[in-house]
DNA sequence: TTAGGGTTAG
C-alpha cells in the first residue's frame, strides 16, 4: 500500500481530533499537504465530521494553495450546519471574489441551506438569480432546497412560484412543499398540496404521512387521519416511530383519545415524542390524573422528560385543578431533571392558580417569572379574574396590557365583563370607548367542522356557505329544542363592535361560529354520529350553556377543541365540568 | 464517492 493510502485508509477510520491531528502531521512530515486528495480529505474531516472542528479547518483551508471547488464544498457545507451559517455565505463570497473556482450544485445546495438557517432573505433572491444563470434552475435538488429556503425566510409564495415552476419534481420535492407549509401552520394549504400530489403519481412514503398527520391534528380533520391510518397498516409503516407519533398525536388532537391510546400501546418502540403526545392529550382533555400516571410510566420506561412533558403535566393540573400537584411537578423540573422553567410553565402555573380562584398566588407567579414583559401571563391572569369577578386584580393585569403595549380587543372585552359583573356601567363604556378609539384588532372567530371527508369553516353570522339556507332553519329546529329542554340565553358581556364582522362575546342576536358548525353538523350526518367541532377561540359562555342542551335534546356527544382544551358534551354535561 | 424531506408546546 502506498505511503498516500495508507494515510487515507487512516483519516477513515479517524474520529476524534486528536487522531486527527497526529495523522496531519504525518502528512506534514512526509510533505503530502499540497496533494489535492489528501488536503481535501483533512479538511471535510475537520468542517463536517461530529468530531471534527471548523476553527481548525479554517486553519487548513487558509494554507490550502489555490483551493478546488470540492474544498470550497466543505468549508460552505461546515458553516452551514452551524451556529454561525452566515460564515458559510462569507467562504461563498470569497469563493465568487477569488474566481479560481466554480461553484456546482453541490455548492449551491449548501449555500441555501445556509441562508436557510441564517435567515439570509437577500442572499437567498441572490442565489436564486445565481442558479438560473449558472444553469441549476433544472436541478431537482438545488430547486428543492431553494424552496425550502425561500419558504425558511418567510417567502412562501415566492417557495410556492419557484415549486410550480419546477420542470420536474419528485418524492422529496413534493414532501418538503408539504412539509414546509405544514411547518409554517398552513395546514390547509398542506393539505391541498397533497391533493395534487396524488395526480402526480410520485407515490408517498413515511415523510409524506408524518407531515399529513401532523397538519391533520392540527385542523382537527379525523377522518382523513384515519384513512392515512389504514394506509399506514396496509404498507406496514407502523415500524416508523416518526409515524407512530404522529399518529397518537393526530388522535388525540382530534378528540380521540381511545384511538390515541390504541395506536400508543402497539408501537414497538417509544420515545420521548410518543409519551408526550399522551401526556399533552390527556392534559387538554381534562384528564390530569391520567397524564400522571403516563408519566410515572415514562419514567418506568426509562424515557427522560423533556421541558414539554412537563407543560402537558402542568396542562393536566390546570384543567383538573390539582393546584398541589402542579406545584410539585413545576418544582420537580429542576430538582429532578434539571430542565429550568420556562415562561410556558410560568403560564400553565398562573393559568392554574387563576382558574382555582387563587389570584394572590398567581400574581405572586408572574413576579417570580423570568420575564414579567410577557403580556400572555397577564392575559391568563385577567381571564382568571372574569371567572372569579375581581376588578382591582383584573385592573392591575390590565394596566401592564397596556403599559407592554399588547393590549387586544379581547382584553377589552373581558374587562368589560368583569365590570359588567360588578355592575360598573361607566368601567364598561370605558371599554368601549378604548377598542373604537384606539382602533385594537380584534380576531376573527371561527369554527370548522369535518364532514365526509372535507372541512367546513364557519364565521359568526357567517351566510357564505353553498347550504346557509338550510343550515339556519336547522339552527332554528335546534334552538327550539334545546330550550325546550332547559336552554336559556346567556348574555354576557354589553362590549360590541358593530359592523366589525368578528365575533365577540355575548354579542346578543348573532350566531356564534360553533352553533353554525353544529348546524351543519346535525343537518348532514346520521343520528348517533359524533360531532367533532374545532375553534379558534375559547368557547363563550351561552354557547357552552347551548352545546350542552343540544347533547341532551338530540342524544348527541359533541366534542369541541378550543384554543386551549377539549369539551366533551354529552347527555347535558361537559367533561370539563363547567371548569374551563 | 459531497446534496434535498418527518413528530410533541407555542
Amino acid at each position: 500500500m502506498s505511503k498516500i493510502n495508507s494515510i487515507m485508509s487512516l483519516l477513515q477510520g479517524c474520529n476524534n481530533m486528536g487522531k486527527f491531528q497526529k495523522i496531519h502531521a504525518q502528512v506534514l512530515l512526509n510533505g503530502y499537504q499540497d496533494d489535492p486528495t489528501i488536503s481535501n480529505k483533512l479538511l471535510s474531516f475537520c468542517a463536517i465530521s461530529i468530531s471534527g472542528s471548523l476553527a481548525y479547518a479554517s486553519l487548513l483551508f487558509s494554507q490550502v494553495k489555490n483551493p478546488q471547488t470540492s474544498s470550497w464544498n466543505s468549508m460552505i457545507r461546515g458553516y452551514s450546519q452551524s451556529p454561525t451559517p452566515l460564515q458559510a455565505v462569507f467562504y461563498y463570497n470569497k469563493m465568487m471574489f477569488e474566481g479560481q473556482s466554480r461553484p456546482d450544485n453541490f455548492t449551491l445546495s449548501f449555500l441555501l441551506k445556509a441562508c436557510e438557517k441564517a435567515k439570509a432573505e437577500k442572499k437567498c433572491r441572490e442565489v436564486h438569480g445565481s442558479l438560473i444563470r449558472i444553469g441549476f434552475a433544472t436541478d431537482v435538488v438545488v430547486c428543492t432546497n431553494l424552496v425550502r429556503s425561500y419558504v425558511g425566510n418567510g417567502l412562501v409564495g415566492t417557495a410556492q412560484m419557484v415549486f410550480d415552476e419546477m420542470p420536474e419534481r419528485d418524492l422529496v420535492c413534493w414532501n418538503s412543499m408539504i412539509s414546509c407549509y405544514s411547518q409554517a401552520g398552513l395546514h390547509d394549504e398542506a393539505l391541498n398540496i397533497y391533493s395534487r400530489m396524488r395526480n402526480a403519481n410520485v407515490g408517498l412514503d413515511e415523510f409524506t404521512i408524518v407531515s399529513l398527520l401532523s397538519s391533520c391534528a392540527h385542523v382537527g380533520a379525523l377522518n382523513f387521519g384515519v384513512q392515512i391510518q389504514k394506509f399506514v397498516d396496509e404498507n406496514g409503516f407502523m415500524d416508523n416511530v416518526f409515524v407512530g407519533n404522529a399518529l397518537v398525536d393526530m388522535y388525540a388532537k382530534c378528540g380521540s383519545l381511545d384511538w390515541a391510546c390504541r395506536v400508543f400501546d402497539r408501537m414497538q418502540k417509544r420515545d420521548v415524542f410518543s409519551w408526550n403526545s399522551m401526556i399533552i392529550g390527556l392534559g387538554v382533555h381534562g384528564r390530569g390524573d391520567e397524564a400522571i400516571h403516563f408519566f410515572r410510566q415514562m419514567l418506568t420506561a426509562g424515557v427522560r422528560p423533556n421541558s414539554i412533558t412537563f407543560i402537558g403535566l402542568l396542562c393536566g393540573c390546570s384543567h383538573q385543578g390539582q393546584t398541589e400537584e402542579g406545584i410539585k411537578y413545576f418544582h420537580m423540573m429542576s430538582s429532578e431533571f434539571n430542565l429550568e422553567p420556562g415562561i410556558k410553565h410560568y403560564g400553565c402555573m398562573v393559568d392554574m392558580f387563576g382558574r382555582a380562584g387563587k389570584l394572590d398566588k398567581a400574581l405572586e407567579f408572574i413576579g417570580n417569572s423570568p420575564t414579567q414583559d410577557d403580556p400572555v401571563l397577564w392575559r391568563t391572569l385577567l381571564g382568571a379574574c372574569k371567572i372569579h369577578r375581581n376588578v382591582e386584580i383584573g385592573e392591575e393585569a390590565m394596566k401592564h396590557l397596556v403599559q407592554l403595549k399588547a393590549l387586544n380587543a379581547g382584553d377589552c372585552v373581558l374587562l368589560a365583563g368583569i365590570y359588567d359583573a360588578a355592575q360598573d356601567q361607566q368601567g364598561v363604556a370605558k371599554m368601549r370607548k378604548l377598542i373604537k378609539d384606539q382602533g385594537i384588532k380584534t380576531i376573527p372567530g371561527w369554527s370548522w367542522i369535518e364532514v365526509d371527508n372535507s372541512v367546513h369553516k364557519f364565521l359568526v353570522d357567517d351566510k357564505s356557505h353553498n347550504d346557509s339556507e338550510e343550515i339556519y332553519s336547522k339552527l332554528k329546529e335546534i334552538i327550539h329544542r334545546a330550550t325546550l329542554a332547559g336552554y336559556v340565553v346567556e348574555e354576557e358581556s354589553l362590549v360590541s363592535v358593530p359592523d366589525s364582522g368578528e365575533e365577540l362575546y355575548g354579542n346578543s342576536g348573532s350566531y356564534h361560529s360553533e352553533k353554525l358548525a353544529i348546524a351543519y353538523g346535525l343537518a348532514k350526518t346520521s343520528e348517533r354520529t359524533s360531532l367533532r367541532i374545532v375553534k379558534n377561540l375559547r368557547v363563550c359562555r351561552d354557547c357552552h350553556s347551548f352545546t350542552k342542551f343540544v347533547s341532551k335534546a338530540f342524544n348527541r356527544e359533541i366534542i369541541v377543541r378550543d384554543r386551549v382544551r377539549f369539551h366533551h358534551f354529552k347527555h347535558g354535561t361537559c367533561s370539563c365540568k363547567d371548569y374551563w
